[in-house]
Order: C-alpha cells, then sequence, then structure tokens
DNA sequence: CAGTGAGCGAGCTTCCGCTTGACTT
C-alpha cells in the first residue's frame, strides 16, 4: 500500500542533535519524523552588541551562516507538518533553542507542541508526547539575561585589555576566573616553603615468629620529630628498649563505587587512567555516542534510567552474581547542575566492548566498568590497628593492617585520584600478633620528609575546579581550557623537578647510621601554568573588575536568573541593575588606568647603578637597564627573557645575564663570530648565517672560538650532503635532501618527487615539468 | 624543512552555550 500522503508529514518532531533524532525516529515510528537543529539556530548580532542599550536591552538575533541551510531545511519540513514538537533539551538552553525556532520557523500556537524528556527510552518519550505544553516564556527570559550578561561582560571587558594591555585579548565571565585560578595557584606554589621533618619508621616481628613464614611488618611512629636532634635522641632510646603490643583494635570498613559518569567526572578519569586531554576525550566520546555506542556526552547528570538499571542488574548477576548486585540512584551535587540528559553511559549495558579505535574502545570501556560499578555493592575490609610501645620512650609505633573481606564493585572499577602523594602508606600486611606479645625489632630509620605545595592544576583538575564553583557547562569545559591556552593566558607543559637531599638515621643493631637519598621534587606533567601575560591581565581585572572576578559571581547571578525562570524577577530589571554601575567601571577604567606592563624593579645594576626593571615589552617579555625618556639619559639597554624565565620570580642576577649576550668570540675568516640565544636557542652567528649549539653538550655563555668553528664546520658538511643537484642555467632550481627524503626547491617553494623516479638522474626540464603538474608542498613562511 | 629582535599607518581582535562537520597534514 502506498503511505497516504507522501508530501505531508502529520507529526515534525525537532531536537538538537542528528544522532539523537536517529535514535528518536526509530523509536517513534512512521508517522513522526525527527529533524535537528544543530544546538541554537540564532545568536546576538555582533554589530553593536547585538543589544539595544537605547530600548530596554532588546536583542537582535540573527541567523549564523553556518546554520541558515539548516533553518531553511527545518522552515520546509515545518511548513508541511500538521504538528510541530519542539524537543529540545529540558534546560534553559534547551527551552531558548525552542522559543527561537518557534520565531524563526513562524510555528503557530497552535500547532506548536513543547515536550521534554531526559532520558531516551520509548517510554520517556511517549509519556512527554502526552504531558505536552507551551513554551515557557520566563525560562526563556532567563536564557536571554544569560546571554546578554556574558556578551555585555565579554564585549565591554575585551576592549579594555586591547587598550590597556595587548590587542586581541580576551576576558569573560567563565574564562577570567579559570586563569585566576591558575594564577593563584602559582603564587600559592611560588610562596611555599618547605618545612621538614623527620618520620620514623620500623620493621618489627612477632618474637614466637615461625622459621620460613612471612612475619617481618611495618609499624610508624605516631609523631613526627621536628628535627635531626629530636629524631636522634627517640633513635638512641629505642636502642636499648623493649617492644611490646598494647593494643590491637579491629574494625570493618566499607567503600562505596562512584556515582557514572557526567562530563567533568569522565574528563578526569580520561585523563588520570588514560592520559586523554580534557577535547581529546571529548572528540573520542563523540564518535562513540555517533556510532550509537554511548548516551550524550554533555552532562551534568548521574542519573541512569529504569532500563539502564535493570540491564545493569542483569549483567552483574550473570558476570558476579547475587551478592555484587546493588542497585542504586545517585543524586547530583553539583552547584547549577541542570540535568537535561541522564549520565555518560553505554548505550547497551549488555556489550562489555565495541569495535573502533584504539582510544574508542579504551574511553568504552572505562565508561562501561564505571557504570557497571556503579550499580555494584560496596567493597568490606577490616582494618587492623596495631599500637606498639616503647619501654624507653614515650612515643608509641602503629602499625595498620587492612584485609579485604569482600571485594564487591572493586572487581571491575578503581577510581584514580589527583594528589599524587609520595607518601608510601604503611597498610596491608600484618602477622597474626597477640596483646601483650613482645616484638623483635628490626631496622628503625628516621627520614627526613619535606612538606609539598599545593599540586597544579592539569587540564581536568581545573574542570572539576570549576564545575564545583558551578561555572562553565558540560558543552564549555574544553572550549574554555582551551581559549585560556590560545589567548597565552595559560601553557599546558612538563617541568623537570629539582633535586634535594634527604638525611637518613638507620638504627641496627645498636648502632645509629647516618646517609643521605636524593629526592626529586616539583616534577611536573601536562601541568597548567600561568604564563606572563596571564599573570598581567589577572591582576589588572582583579584591580578593576573585582566583582567580575570574584568566584561567586556566577553563582550570584545563576540566582537571578533563577528568580527570573520562575517569575519573580524581569530580565531587562536584572540586567540594568548588573550593566549600569558595570559600565560606569568600564569607562572609569579607561580613564584611570595606566598602562599594564607587570613591570617589577629589581634594583640597581652594579656597573652602571641604574635602575634594572622587567616588563612586558611589545613583543614578549625584556630586562631593561635604565630609564627610557630622559633626553639627558643615554637610551636603556634591553634584553629579551628567556623561555621559562618569569617576570614574577626572575631574580637580578638572572636578568644581568641576559646582558652577557650576545657575546663575540672575535673574527673567523674576516667576520665576527656572536654567540647568543634565539627563537630556537643558543646559537652561534658567522657571515649572517646560523649554528645551533648542541643542547646539554655546548654553554652559550661559556663556548670558546675553536668549539664555534667545529660546529660550523660540522654544519657545512651536512649541508653538502644536503645538495643532491644543482642546474647551472637555473640558479634558483635545487634538488636537495630533505628529513623526508628528496625534494625539488623551486623559487622558495618545495614539490615533492615521486618514489619511483631517481633524483639524481632528473633533469632541468623533468623538474619544471614536476613543478607545473605539482602543486607545492608547502610554502615557506613569511 | 626553515627559521634567530622592535615603535607612522587601516582595520581587526572579543563573550558563553547549544551543536556538528569542513578543512588541512
Amino acid at each position: 500500500m502506498i503511505q497516504k500522503n507522501l508530501f505531508m508529514i502529520d507529526n515534525l518532531v525537532i531536537v538538537e542533535s542528528p544522532a539523537k533524532a536517529k535514535t528518536i525516529e526509530k523509536l517513534l515510528g512512521k508517522e513522526y519524523h525527527v529533524a535537528s537543529s544543530m544546538g541554537h539556530i540564532r545568536d546576538l548580532s555582533k554589530k553593536d552588541f547585538g543589544i539595544d542599550l537605547n530600548n530596554n536591552y532588546a536583542p537582535e538575533y540573527i541567523i549564523p551562516n553556518d546554520k541558515k541551510k539548516i533553518v531553511a531545511n527545518l522552515k520546509k519540513l515545518a511548513k508541511e507538518a500538521k504538528i510541530v514538537w519542539l524537543a529540545s533539551d529540558e534546560d534553559r538552553e534547551g527551552e531558548a533553542i525552542a522559543w527561537h525556532l518557534g520565531e524563526v520557523l513562524k510555528l503557530s500556537p497552535a500547532i506548536t507542541r513543547r515536550i521534554v524528556f531526559s532520558e531516551i527510552t520509548k517510554t520517556a518519550i511517549q509519556e512527554s508526547i502526552i504531558n505536552y505544553r507551551s513554551i515557557d516564556q520566563n525560562l526563556v527570559n532567563a536564557q536571554q539575561a544569560r546571554r546578554i550578561l556574558d556578551r555585555l561582560v565579554g564585549f565591554e571587558l575585551s576592549p579594555v585589555l586591547w587598550r590597556k594591555v595587548k590587542p586581541s585579548l580576551s576576558a569573560g565571565r567563565v574564562q577570567s576566573v579559570a586563569v585566576r585560578l591558575i594564577v593563584e595557584r602559582e603564587r600559592e606554589i611560588i610562596n611555599f616553603s618547605p618545612k621538614s621533618s623527620f618520620r620514623v619508621t620500623g620493621i618489627f616481628k612477632p618474637d614466637d615468629a615461625e622459621k620460613g613464614k612471612i612475619h617481618k611488618f611495618v609499624a610508624e611512629v605516631n609523631k613526627r620529630f621536628k628535627d635531626k636532634n629530636e629524631a636522634l635522641i627517640f633513635l638512641e632510646r629505642c636502642s636499648t628498649g623493649e617492644f611490646n603490643v598494647s593494643d590491637i583494635v579491629k574494625k570493618p570498613s566499607k567503600k562505596s563505587s562512584s556515582p557514572p559518569f557526567t562530563t567533568s567526572t569522565l574528563q578526569q578519569e580520561a585523563s588520570r587512567k588514560l592520559g586523554f586531554s580534557v577535547s581529546q576525550t571529548m572528540t573520542v566520546a563523540q564518535r562513540l555516542y555517533e556510532a550509537g555506542h554511548i548516551t550524550y556526552m554533555r552532562t551534568d547528570s548521574v542519573n541512569l534510567s529504569q532500563l539502564a538499571l535493570n540491564v545493569a542488574k542483569k549483567v552483574i548477576l550473570e558476570e558476579f552474581g547475587e551478592k555484587y548486585s546493588n542497585r542504586k540512584n545517585y543524586i547530583t551535587k553539583s552547584k547549577g547542575a541542570q540535568e537535561a540528559h541522564e549520565a555518560i553511559r553505554p548505550a547497551y549495558i549488555e556489550n562489555k566492548t565495541i569495535h573502533g579505535t584504539n582510544a574508542e574502545k579504551r574511553l568504552y570501556e572505562l565508561i562501561w566498568k564505571r557504570t557497571v560499578a556503579s550499580q555494584m555493592s560496596d567493597a568490606q575490609f577490616e582494618k587492623t590497628t596495631v599500637t606498639i610501645d616503647v619501654s624507653t620512650a614515650e612515643e608509641k609505633f602503629i602499625a595498620q593492617g587492612e584485609v579485604l573481606k569482600f571485594d564487591g564493585f572493586l572487581k571491575l572499577y578503581i577510581e584514580s585520584s589527583d594528589d599524587e602523594s609520595n607518601e608510601d602508606e604503611i597498610k596491608g600486611f600484618l602477622p597474626p600478633l597477640k596483646p601483650k606479645q613482645f616484638l623483635i625489632r628490626e631496622t628503625i630509620a628516621a627520614i627526613q620528609r619535606f612538606t609539598t605545595a599545593p599540586p597544579r592544576y592539569t587540564e581536568a583538575s581545573l574542570v572539576k575546579k570549576l564545575e564545583e564553583l558551578g561555572i562553565g557547562r558540560p558543552s564549555t569545559y574544553a572550549p574554555t581550557i582551551s581559549t585560556i591556552q590560545n589567548r597565552g593566558y595559560v601553557i599546558k607543559e612538563d617541568h623537570e623537578g629539582k633535586e634535594r637531599k634527604l638525611l637518613i638515621l638507620t638504627l641496627k643493631n645498636k648502632s645509629i647510621t647516618e646517609s643521605e637519598q636524593v629526592e626529586i621534587y616539583n616534577r611536573e606533567k601536562s601541568k597548567l601554568f600561568p604564563d606572563n601575560i596571564g599573570m598581567i591581565v589577572n591582576d589588572f581585572l582583579i584591580e578593576y573588575f573585582k566583582e567580575i572576578m570574584d568566584y561567586n559571581f556566577t553563582a550570584t547571578v545563576e540566582k537571578e536568573f533563577d528568580d527570573i525562570a520562575s517569575g519573580k524577577m524581569e530580565w531587562t530589571k536584572m540586567i540594568d541593575r548588573f550593566y549600569k554601575p558595570f559600565h560606569k567601571k568600564v569607562e572609569n577604567t579607561l580613564k584611570v588606568s595606566d598602562y599594564s606592563k607587570g613591570e617589577r624593579e629589581l634594583g640597581p645594576d652594579p656597573d652602571s647603578g641604574k635602575q634594572v626593571i622587567v616588563r612586558m615589552g611589545r613583543y614578549g617579555p625584556i630586562v631593561q637597564i635604565g630609564i627610557a625618556g630622559d633626553k639627558l639619559a643615554e637610551k636603556p639597554r634591553y634584553a629579551s627573557l628567556l623561555k621559562g624565565q618569569n617576570l614574577e620570580t626572575i631574580t637580578l642576577e638572572e636578568a644581568l645575564a641576559l646582558f652577557k649576550l650576545p657575546r663575540s668570540l672575535g673574527d673567523y675568516e674576516d667576520k665576527e663570530l656572536v654567540v647568543g640565544i634565539g627563537r630556537f636557542g643558543p646559537y652561534v652567528r658567522h657571515n649572517n648565517k646560523f649554528y645551533s649549539l648542541k643542547k646539554g653538550v655546548d654553554d652559550p655563555y661559556k663556548i670558546d672560538q675553536n668549539r664555534a668553528i667545529e660546529l660550523i664546520n660540522e654544519k657545512i658538511e651536512q649541508e653538502k650532503n644536503r645538495i643532491i643537484r644543482t642546474f647551472s642555467d637555473e640558479p634558483d632550481l635545487f634538488i636537495l635532501n630533505g628529513h623526508w627524503g628528496p625534494y625539488i626547491s623551486y623559487k622558495k617553494n618545495n614539490y615533492r618527487i615521486p618514489k619511483k623516479t631517481n633524483p639524481e638522474e632528473m633533469t632541468k626540464e623533468d623538474c619544471m615539468k614536476l613543478i607545473t603538474s605539482l602543486p607545492n608542498v608547502k610554502k615557506t613562511k613569511k
């Protein structure tokens, strides 16, 4: 039978994501056509803020170019439909999307129905269709207020930075606070002074230990000794003391599984367990979602659908048995959560693995384990604490043992933690012991320990912090992290640690020996460091715009958005109350603030007596000796800071050292040899050519002429091998040996030579033919 | 692979949250 009408769609459902559309269409059947809007279809115009400041903040919305096609298509579909179901997400942004759709597609209220569901299951969707409603204008207004506030903040503050700090910079409600967190953490670390103390541990065994059985165990003294002397006194007492068990306490303990993943917790765990960056996690998750392997990946909800709970239970019963099953629902505790979706979980929990790339498989497996584990029983332990008295001292040794009685969810999943404290925990094995039992002492060691500074943020731990503060949304965590790096506020990098010596006192038999151990500390991998410009912008914004930079600013305005959503407040009034004083501050700041350069005085130059300062120059951070402007004075001398040097931490000595370069090494073949440090590291310059110094071998401050000439000759030798052919009648044409094999260079453009061709036999004509037929591989920059 | 320091100027830069390709190499 032919379909009743081919051109008329009875029901058009519009959702945000095309993958979601596909799934829903399957669940709804033939009478429903499901289309997607691809998120928002309109945004504020960029002209004049897109806000009419003289007309009660009336927004001017436009359809961005990349959405025009989508909108045109939706318009066509809507015209043909009898009923249009607006099924965008059940939150502020989703409500606004539905409203914009209504406006742009000119949908009459009579045929428009707003539906919402927070899980994609047949029953949930059918229920939503029965309970359809109209658009909630208050909620839409809350979104408009949010949008307009962000635009006003971003587009008023950024130009202030262009004028007062540097062009193209940016500021915003979310990104500026993210940078602040990193800057403040860095300063905590800079100002941190480690304190050392001595931690004493002993190895003991029971006096009735049977031969051949493991019986040694470790116990730690219940206090730290503040210096070497105190530790020594204690060890001396131990050397003549007797040790006996004064107390044994056994206590059951348990550990519960973690809730299923949200965007933020997925990013954290993928970072810790798989080493993924935040954006990498999102790209892989997106592919899993599009392939139908997982539910939506941008969510702040820990909720699982009834269907998911049932399947998870079934899987656990089959795999692990009744004892391991513990069905539970988690409650979202993060600030500002809007819970329009489920938690991130496998679409089909019965599938333990999927086909895909390595990264996809690993991320899927992580999601699968976390989801299933969330429905499993607590792990149960028995903790034993043994107290050991020393006959010659007041301090006591404490030994702790932990026995796993029931593994529960640990059978499947162990959550990783952020703090990488290297304190090896004294936990685990304990031999059978009785109260009052005497113990045989083996060695007792006092090891020096330093307190450690708070850790720098990783991308993922910054997301965690932002979420705790209610700043940003699942869809913006990854882009925000990228923005603050793209602006140069923050750099993600590794730092080699520093070494320090730890003193160790060891009591063995009756004698105490002293030794040293080298510890590496402050080693960082893929951590976020503020760059100079990030610190300058942060300090500027905090000085003039304290309110925006406040960690509670978002939380405060969110409360007002909630009042707008519940109809208790008018959105234009809220915006007006914010904008009037804010705009005044912007104007005042433009008037009163100085150009912000992060200037710092380091003291006088011992040679000239002139002031040495560091500041941000036009092209980066520089040191300057002497003050400019005074016509009588000599011009100041300048030197750029090296990579890794910081305006905030550089010392006078380090700054003065920068003026020792470039340094002349005398003449060679009638031209001067000069050593310097450039963009690509230390170099020797000769006859306008640059030769890199060998990393780890040459020191630009110490290198002599002989070594410099050696480097030059080495490079000339290399160059010789580089040239395969030249042509006397065409000086711009070369056949060269490159990193990736032979290639043709012609007028600064490079062309790849096909594998079959022998480059040594090529004629000029062969080359020219290749050049005209091939697009050049890569244009040389500049 | 190639590459190693500076101030006229015109016009541009920018926000946060929803979404997915279109582009290179």
